[in-house]
DNA sequence: TTGTAAGCGTTATCAA
DNA sequence: TTGATAACGCTTACAA
């Protein structure tokens, strides 16, 4: 059994390539009795088209590239998962890589991805401006961009969040309003949204004339969600704890932090949300199962992902040059859950 | 700013596109000089391959398909996560695709897969015995394939897993030597492990003299892991509850269902482990965190991708007629962590 | 050590 | 409505 191509399919019935190719494109220009054969002979014989050879003459493919920090953090799960869903049914596929928020492997997807030549990219950047120059060059010359979640970033296009300092100010606010003074702030590294959401932190803390303490911004570094940080984090809280400046409430400003700290505290023999009120940004809905039930700020996944494919696929169908256009800013609203965690 | 390709470097250094690709293909055959000239000009103008020409030319690709039912789920994604970090630096690109544990996602994506050229593919099956013939007709004549976590397949090849009934045999005797009796199976439709784990629980509650009961095998009847069941689950364990037969220990089969299974157990206001002990196949890291702490049979779930991968590419760079060859399985162990949900 | 030329499977242009 | 032909970017005999 020999491969079956276009080539072999146009000897089989006496054909031309050329025509069989019009046949499967589905071409005006062909009898119908002619792409029923060709048709039905193809499906006979299981005829698979070979998209490299496709997209070397025609210069295009049906590849979208997501580059994310990580895939274990249910929120860029979450958001992924969603474009799976999506893309398909519109004959894309995805083509995702993670960062692990460095500069380098950003690079080296990205530049994959130009390789492969994929129709468009979605992408939360590694950091605040990595990549930026590259990031434009593709934008422009190569295919669309799209910028979601961490949207502090040079790149003219479309950029798809939530209100950072917004959602981390009402959230504070809310611990404040419940009687809460001591309040931490629990941070990643060099994330990008981490800047907005400490400034929604200070803001909540100065308008309530609370003072802001440089030691209750706690900064985990981890390079990777599934990494084992607790130690670390463990250390943190008891230096705190000895020194009699034990927060009685904490913000988490990362997805997979603040489920941490749940663990951490009960550790240290401190009962949330007696002794400490813990209220974070994460998806995972495993929230409503921990010990206690975890108050979230949850970001609308599903809807930002339907929105970054919908620009996307927009921005490639246009054939406009990418240079002279109007992008908006499409910031969504995120919704706090109030569980156990918060509840005085 | 054309584009830069074999062709254009030939031109702009006065030389041949087949010298130009020896060059860059580090051929021995190309005087040093000539190979920096190229090197250098390429590295200068940002030359980038184009892999559809190679694959068409060379018909070989460094794409590795993996298919798994859900990337929601922690086990997979686990698994997925460390092959990513493994197959880069071999120079391997993963295309991974979602079934849902469906035949006709699943030969979709194999379809995707096979027009692609894949070197290979890693899967774990939607089911047992799901698209066997699709799958025999891949390894034999397109490129190798590989089974993974659900191995109960007719498809003869490589097959990495874990001994599903042991392991729950022992999970069960450990609870049943904690003195419980009534002891409830919970486990998701139709995923290929589902029978082993059965087995294993039905023949500890045989050794043990204990009847096994029918309604004490729960299923629950989910498509995404993601999707609320909830409620469902809820209604199941509350007509337990009111003919007076309510488990006191259950063994959790899927990954997903042993976390959520807590929740419910709490709304019907039944205390873990006290009224009922819960252990459950769960690769999720959060299981420390849920409360009470979830006792888990955790899969080595790197060094199985690690292995995975390891034959896939010692099966691709070897030339032999598939057919022909034996194959072995490799069952791993999993390590039970027991947690305060079996403490007595 | 380098060049020439053919061809991988498609599609697009032009001619029939 | 169909066919002949060239071309996409690359590799690889074979020839020089």
């Amino acid at each position: 059994m020999g491969k079956v191509n276009i080539k072999s399919i146009a000897a089989a019935l006496n054909l031309s390539p050329a025509t069989v190719s019009r046949a499967l494109n589905d071409s005006y220009e062909i009898k119908k009795e002619t792409k029923q054969r060709v048709l039905a002979y193809a499906e006979e014989h299981n005829y698979r088209p070979n998209p490299s050879a496709k997209h070397l003459k025609t210069g295009k493919t049906n590849l979208i590239g997501v580059v994310i920090p990580f895939l274990s953090s249910p929120f860029f799960l979450e958001f992924i998962d969603e474009l799976y869903k999506l893309a398909w049914p519109q004959h894309y596929t995805l083509l995702p890589f993670q960062t692990q928020n460095g500069e380098e492997m950003e690079k080296e997807a990205l530049d994959f991805l130009i390789r492969q030549n994929v129709a468009g990219i979605i992408i939360s950047p590694a950091f605040e401006n990595s990549n930026t120059e590259l990031l434009r060059n593709i934008h422009h010359d190569h295919c669309p961009v799209i910028l979601f979640d961490r949207i502090q970033h040079d790149l003219d296009t479309y950029k798809i969040g939530i209100h950072n300092s917004l959602e981390t100010y009402n959230a504070t606010e809310e611990l404040i309003k419940k009687g809460r003074t001591k309040i931490a702030f629990l941070c990643g590294k060099d994330i990008g949204n981490t800047k907005d959401r400490i400034r929604g932190y200070k803001n909540a803390l100065h308008n309530y004339s609370i003072p802001f303490r440089e030691e209750y911004v706690i900064h985990a570094d981890y390079q990777d969600p599934t990494e084992n940080i607790d130690n670390e984090l463990k250390e943190v809280f008891k230096k705190l704890q000895t020194m009699d400046n034990m927060p009685n409430a904490i913000v988490g400003g990362t997805d997979t932090l603040s489920v941490k700290v749940l663990g951490i505290l009960a550790e240290l023999d401190l009962s949330v949300p007696q002794d400490v009120a813990v209220i974070g940004f994460t998806n995972t809905n495993l929230a409503n199962y921990l010990n206690p039930a975890l108050s979230t700020i949850r970001q609308p996944t599903q809807e930002m992902a339907r929105l970054a494919l919908e620009l996307l696929i927009k921005l490639i169908d246009k054939q406009q040059d990418r240079r002279d256009m109007v992008y908006g800013n499409f910031m969504f609203q995120a919704t706090t859950i109030y569980r156990k965690s918060t509840e005085v």
